[in-house]
DNA sequence: CAGCATCCGGTCTGATACTG
DNA sequence: CAGTATCAGACCGGATGCTG
């Protein structure tokens, strides 16, 4: 069988092109949204726009390095927009794209998961007994 | 505001002892399915269980050790359940437990958005001109 | 068959300092 | 205010060789 995964060239000179990652849109999709604040700004950019020191404010813990990694691949993939105004000094707003905002419902839904099994989870990592 | 992703010491010695990462629910669930194999294995083992080599074979691409690694995490975390036949040569069989197969569904409705929005998601690559 | 051990390059993330 | 640049440590993931 071997899942849509590989329909693909299926070997390569390796390190692989990175096409092989976009073969798979579900693939590609989870390692867009799977870095470690790619979903916080994406939920807190669902509410409202919000400028750049502000989120950074909001996340607490993130770093400002990260923050506009974060951000600028979040724009390059189309999921979020980003309007400069040319005051002084210079000001910037982010905002969920439509298609960010289409990402909301099934990212949602996977959080009421994960807020509602997260104790079954923890229990199990518990009885493994670390 | 600040969400709920930082209601925890907030300011450790570093490293961060991973206590942070299981503070936020779907930050924790995030990483924990957001690596390269986790969500195609949980795919494939919600059809039915498998085993190793017949995972392997079918996932192809991926390594012995990423295959054995991705499992022992996701069994760890409860979502997979291991058995092993006494046999010989051995044969173990990964099977998602029920934890696991209530993942399937949020799942799904993740994959069917990456599926249906991948291709915007590659036209705003392009524009942004690589 | 189903692994484990070792080595290693690449990536992710944070800290810190500087700028238009 | 909204970044950029540099450095460094931890982690991810693959290759290879060995084993009960």
């Amino acid at each position: 069988m071997s899942t849509t995964h590989t329909d693909v060239p299926a070997s390569l000179p390796h390190p692989v092109p990175a096409a092989e990652y976009q073969a798979c849109p579900v693939t590609d999709v989870m390692r867009l949204l799977g870095d470690k604040w790619t979903l916080l700004l994406i939920t807190l950019l669902g509410r409202r726009p919000y400028r750049f020191n502000e989120l950074h404010r909001a996340v607490d813990g993130i770093s400002q390095r990260m923050l506009t990694r974060t951000l600028r691949s979040l724009e390059v993939d189309g999921l979020v927009e980003r309007e400069v105004f040319p005051t002084v000094p210079p000001s910037v707003e982010y905002r969920l794209s439509p298609l960010g905002v289409s990402l909301l419902e099934p990212v949602s839904a996977l959080a009421a998961w994960a807020v509602g099994h997260h104790a079954e989870i923890t229990r199990a990592r518990g009885s493994t007994e670390n």
